[in-house]
DNA sequence: TCCTTGCGAATTTTT
DNA sequence: TTCGCAAGGA
């Protein structure tokens, strides 16, 4: 049983569950453990932190873990310890864990620790233990056990359609908008009726609660349930029902959770909640590396942990037993300009290292091939590629370092690319399985009820809608409905007939093969295949594959059910580590690993810190960023090589850029600045600096730090080099000008003939030289 | 039904 | 620049 995902045939399903079986669990403290074991073998290499935290069993405890502490160590210690000391069944312990990964990680090594007498945790996400607690209790909130959950495409679409139907003009109050603004109530643990009006402000002209309530009871109506459900709708479960909740409260004993820090409202409640029968809760986490505040996260979980849990005790691991004494002191260093945190230091008993080195290139390009160098030198020097990544800010960064890789024939991966499941055709296949799985499934049905295209068009469905709707019933139902009905033209009528005939078969079908065969059976039944067949589209022979592919997956599940809560739940994708590759990813999928060599490019203003991140969260949004920089710097063991870019394209424009804040902020003895080429595009600029006049929070820097500004403001500032010094172009930066239609503005880029002006009246826009006065 | 055109947006994304 | 979406035309 597994609710630690994996691509395997051990999802759990409601049949297996331990709770059928003990309801009422048996005395499950057997004091009188083993003799010896209670302080045995698997206590041994811990340090006294540690060791504390492992054997801490009862009353609520913080273990703040500093990056590269032993955290995970401690949990699955801890969690190896209860069953040792015989203080809990396994099935008396809840492990919470964020990512599917970590759920894996912690199984195999308890299972490790302990053998197979960890079967029967409660080990999984959140997200998986809600589904399980759900899926028991379904009715009790509205629903089926059998329900779905729908993933982030899904849920936009769902809200489309209520946008629509509610007439919310969808420029003005974009569906991408206002989705998060549901989830971010739903992360805070509001259901519709809860959300204040001060909340709800004027969202979709005042109107998203309801929106929110419509969302929902389609949801209801399509017996589904999207991710923050997963949790919302398991606190209404406790809420409504004390004795369910007195029932888990009863069973678990103890209660373990990872990364505390990144824990929303929802999941504090849920916890909470949880908690209240055995008072025994102990929570892993770092609040310096909370980066997750923009999804829901709440920092201040973990920095109220004791005023919320009375009576807690605190253990601090500090010992540090990943990087060197220079990179711990560069961290720790940038992240003390942070205010309210809990306040760690970390130390290491590791000898000195090589201090950070900080370079400034003139370019993007210019990056890309110094750590190209750098890599090909390491490479050189036996250092394996696996021990290397790329960290950087956003996903677009990695493309530079692609190309120049590419050209120099080193092998790299990078991280947190597109996602098999996420693939148009695999959707698809899925939509089909989903719908015999659960006919009330409207976005599977949707999704596939004219793909291939069977005379099921617009109108069919626009009418389909409407009686659903009004009639606030799933589409399948309508269909069936407006089947028998004859409000339809006989060709839509026949056609749509057909296909809710095909899946009353293969439901029938389904109880009689395997899934796998059923897969097969429905994807040429239906003439899925046949369509990309015969498709011209050069992408059409790769769909085929990845349908094969698709086929050859489902064998590792029991079941479909199986299949498709993987699908839902477990997103990620196994990375195949069996190459030795540079491996490229953002700083936030970095999180949890570790790296002898770590490049951290792009630290520009604007970049990193995100402006963005500045303008939309202010100092919370900056002290953000500066965490997501402590994190980059903590993945290293032995060496970090940080980067700027006077010069970045990004969008095709041009903007010269100033060094990271962060930069300045590192400690000097720490760092060293690898200055070859005279930098700054080799111009003669002057040692001395200025450098502190940039921006606000710049304390006297070192004159390398030395940047020409171009503009006010410490955003990045556009500009076009080659056009700078280029020929002929009668336009400079901030000239002001005037142009016959759009009056007035101010030149904000130069690109050959093109300028992009600020217009007074008008706002931004490109405009051809010829068309503008200078004045 | 499908294809072209045009407009707007372009951080991060564990589930 | 590039992508995705929505609207309009063949």
């Amino acid at each position: 049983m597994a609710l630690y995902g994996g691509r395997s045939r051990d999802i759990i399903m409601p049949m297996d569950d331990p709770l059928d079986n003990l309801q009422t669990p048996p005395n499950p403290a057997v004091p009188g453990a083993m003799p010896g074991v209670a302080s045995g073998p698997h206590l041994d290499g811990l340090n006294p932190d540690q060791k504390q935290a492992v054997e801490a069993l009862d009353g609520p405890v913080l273990v703040l873990a500093g990056a590269g502490t032993g955290k995970t160590r401690v949990l699955t210690t801890r969690l190896a310890h209860l069953l040792f000391a015989r203080r809990a069944r396994p099935y008396q312990i809840l492990a919470v864990t964020f990512t599917n990964k970590a759920a894996r990680e912690m199984k195999t090594r308890v299972e490790n620790l302990v053998g197979g007498v960890a079967d029967g945790l409660w080990l999984g996400t959140f997200h998986a233990l809600g589904a399980r607690f759900l899926r028991r209790h379904a009715e009790l909130v509205g629903l089926k056990s059998n329900f779905t959950i729908l993933d982030a495409d899904d849920q936009m679409r769902l809200l489309r359609q209520i946008l629509q139907a509610e007439q919310i003009d969808e420029k003005r109050w974009p569906a991408r908008l206002l989705i998060s603004v549901i989830q971010r109530w739903k992360d805070k643990g509001l259901m519709p009726d809860q959300v204040s009006g001060g909340e709800a402000g004027d969202y979709a002209n005042g109107r998203l609660v309801e929106i929110y309530r419509q969302y929902q009871e389609r949801l209801t109506v399509q017996n589904a349930a999207d991710f923050g459900d997963l949790l919302l709708l398991c606190l209404r479960l406790f809420k409504e029902n004390p004795d369910v909740l007195a029932d888990y409260q009863r069973l678990f004993h103890y209660i373990l959770v990872d990364e505390y820090q990144d824990t929303n409202v929802a999941q504090y409640l849920w916890l909470r909640l949880l908690t209240q029968g055995r008072n025994n809760i102990c929570c892993v986490g770092d609040d310096d590396q909370s980066i997750y505040g923009w999804r829901g996260a709440e920092v201040g979980n973990i920095l109220k942990f004791e005023k919320d849990f009375p009576g807690a005790k605190v253990i601090r691991l500090e010992q540090n037993y990943r990087s060197t004494p220079h990179i711990l002191a560069a961290a720790s260093g940038l992240i003390e300009q942070n205010e309210g945190r809990l306040g760690k230091t970390l130390w290491t008993d590791a000898t000195a290292g090589e201090p950070l080195s900080v370079r400034g290139v003139w370019d993007g390009e210019e990056e890309a091939r110094v750590v190209g160098d750098e890599i090909e030198n390491l490479q050189r020097k036996g250092h394996t590629l696996n021990e290397i990544a790329i960290l950087v800010r956003a996903g677009f960064q990695t493309r530079e370092f692609e190309e120049r890789f590419m050209t120099l024939g080193l092998p790299y991966r990078v991280i947190g690319g597109p996602r098999f499941y996420e693939r148009e055709e695999i959707r698809d296949a899925i939509a089909y399985l989903r719908v015999i799985h659960q006919q009330d499934d409207d976005m599977a049905l949707e999704r596939i009820i004219n793909k291939p295209t069977r005379g099921v068009g617009k109108t069919t469905l626009q009418a389909l809608h409407a009686l659903a709707r009004a009639q606030g019933v799933p589409l399948y139902i309508a269909a069936i409905k407006i089947v028998e009905s004859d409000e339809l033209r006989p060709a839509s009528r026949r056609a749509l007939g057909k296909i809710i005939e095909d899946f009353e078969r293969w439901r029938v079908e389904s109880t009689i093969n395997s899934h796998v065969d059923l897969a097969q059976i429905v994807l040429d039944e239906s003439g899925y295949t046949t369509m990309w067949q015969e498709s011209k589209k050069p992408e059409a022979p790769g769909k085929l594959e990845n349908l094969k592919e698709l086929i050859v997956a489902l064998e590792d599940f029991e079941n479909l059910a199986g299949f498709l809560e993987h699908v839902s739940l477990v997103m990620d994708n196994i990375e195949a580590a069996d190459q030795d590759m540079v491996s490229l990813m953002t700083l936030h999928s970095a999180k949890g690993l570790e790296f002898d060599t770590v490049f951290l490019p792009g630290w520009e203003e604007g970049l990193f810190p995100h402006q963005r991140s500045l303008d939309e969260n202010g100092g919370a949004g900056l002290e953000e960023e500066r965490r997501l920089a402590y994190v980059g710097i903590t993945r290293a063991r032995r060496r970090v090589h940080i980067s700027f870019a006077a010069n970045r394209r990004i969008h095709n424009l041009w903007q010269s850029a100033i060094p990271s804040r962060f930069v300045e902020e590192l400690p000097q003895d720490q760092v060293v600045l690898e200055s070859d080429s005279g930098l700054y595009g080799g111009g003669g600029l002057s040692q001395e600096s200025a450098f502190s006049d940039v921006g606000g929070s710049h304390r006297g820097g070192p004159g390398w730090k030395r940047l020409q500004r171009n503009g006010p403001g410490s955003r990045l500032i556009e500009a076009e080099p080659e056009a700078l010094h280029g020929s002929g172009v009668a336009f400079a930066l901030g000239d002001r000008c005037f142009h016959q239609k759009f009056g007035m503005g101010w030149v904000r880029v130069v690109e050959g003939d093109h300028l992009t002006i600020d217009f007074d009246k008008a706002g931004t826009k490109k405009v051809v030289a010829a068309f503008v006065e200078k004045t």
